[in-house]
DNA sequence: TCTGGGGTCCTAGGACCC
DNA sequence: TCTGGGGTCCTAGGACCC
């Protein structure tokens, strides 16, 4: 099964703002639709009038002015999350836990529908939050079922039904297909989820290389993983980055900024308790370009003073001198130690 | 319309080695 | 003077997801 969360953050912010209930709510940067910031999310409310995550908050903003604008606050949709998720534990052996607002679940009954029901009832007594549940022969299915029980619904996909429902969708519904693979598709004559299912692997391994080729037909057939993993969650990396109101021009500007960000993610690096072994700088410049350098540690270290001499590094490495209008650093954990 | 922040995985190409 | 074949590791970029 597949739980998550309907229009979370928003939920979030109604439950403790009772006054907003029924109106169109957006979150999304520090709540200000002036500034540079897009959506987190936005209410249905608010969806209706096209507002959507990602969408800039200046254009939402224009989209639909009576909304009401609320600035993200990570602390307390962790916090909510993390109830959530001390819910789904009680409920099923093992749980994945995708983001903030969904997780996989492994269950084993004769009845998923009424299994599902509980699952909705035990997270809406606990936390007041709605959740739509999605049944699935697989990892696929069920994730993609849970789009089709929105809101607060349930729904199944198997592979008796999976044409019959996404067939005619076009291939960019499926997980792990995104407007670029959609698009290079399209120049195949490739549009929809059954056009997919049927193609030539010959053809699409000769684009989309050897294992994404075959992969892509896989997805489309409805086939995939069925493993759900109640190993915690182990980060690979950690990182912070800042979009500046103001493009910065000034290169030794670019570099304390960059120090003041390596700070924080030591600060992140220290709460792991797990050395970094790379500092990777990132630079996006005006209008909208991003590249990214790196430089590996002599020896993996959570030092203050050896994270910033490496993300200055890394910054050394940028030759470019336009406009700067995101940095980021980011701090990368070797293997876990085989124990 | 101007485009956040935090992640993961895959791949192409270069360096290097036998 | 022009230069094979196979392998590994590292880096940067691309794509995708929440």
């Amino acid at each position: 099964m597949h739980v998550d969360l309907d229009q979370f953050i928003a939920a979030v912010e109604v439950l403790r703002h009772p006054e907003l209930h029924g109106r169109p709510v957006v979150v999304g940067g520090d709540g200000d639709p002036a500034k540079r910031g897009v959506v987190s999310t936005a209410s249905y409310e608010a969806r209706a009038y096209g507002v959507h995550s990602g969408l800039p908050m200046r254009t939402a903003a224009r989209r639909c002015p009576d909304a009401v604008f609320l600035a993200v606050d990570k602390p307390a949709y962790e916090a909510a999350s993390s109830e959530v998720m001390t819910v789904l534990h009680e409920l099923a052996p093992a749980v994945e836990v995708m983001g903030w607002d969904e997780a996989f679940l492994a269950v084993e009954t004769d009845d998923p529908e009424s299994f599902a029901r509980q699952v909705q009832d035990r997270v809406a007594a606990a936390t007041r939050l709605e959740c739509s549940v999605g049944i699935g022969e697989n990892r696929l299915q069920a994730k993609l079922a849970t789009g089709f029980g929105k809101p607060a619904g349930v729904f199944r996909l198997t592979s008796q039904n999976w044409f019959e429902v996404l067939g005619d969708q076009p291939a960019s519904a499926l997980w792990g297909i995104g407007a670029k693979t959609a698009h290079k598709l399209e120049e195949l004559g490739i549009r929809t989820v059954a056009g997919l299912a049927s193609a030539d692997v010959a053809a699409l391994a000769a684009r989309f290389g050897p294992t994404n080729g075959p992969w892509l037909v896989l997805v489309a057939r409805g086939i995939g993983s069925t493993e759900v993993s109640a190993d915690p969650y182990v980060p690979k990396s950690r990182s912070r980055e800042v979009t500046f109101q103001q493009d910065l021009t000034d290169w030794d500007e670019v570099r304390s900024e960059v120090v003041k960000i390596a700070g924080q993610v030591t600060g992140d690096v220290l709460a792991e308790r797990r050395p970094a072994i790379r500092i990777v700088v990132k630079v996006r410049y005006k209008p909208f370009f991003t590249s990214t350098h790196g430089v590996p540690l002599a020896e993996p270290t959570s030092e203050r003073a050896v994270i910033e001499q490496g993300a200055l590094a890394a910054l050394e490495k940028f030759t470019d001198r336009r406009p700067v209008r995101l940095l980021g650093v980011r701090a990368e954990f070797g293997e876990e130690d085989a124990r």
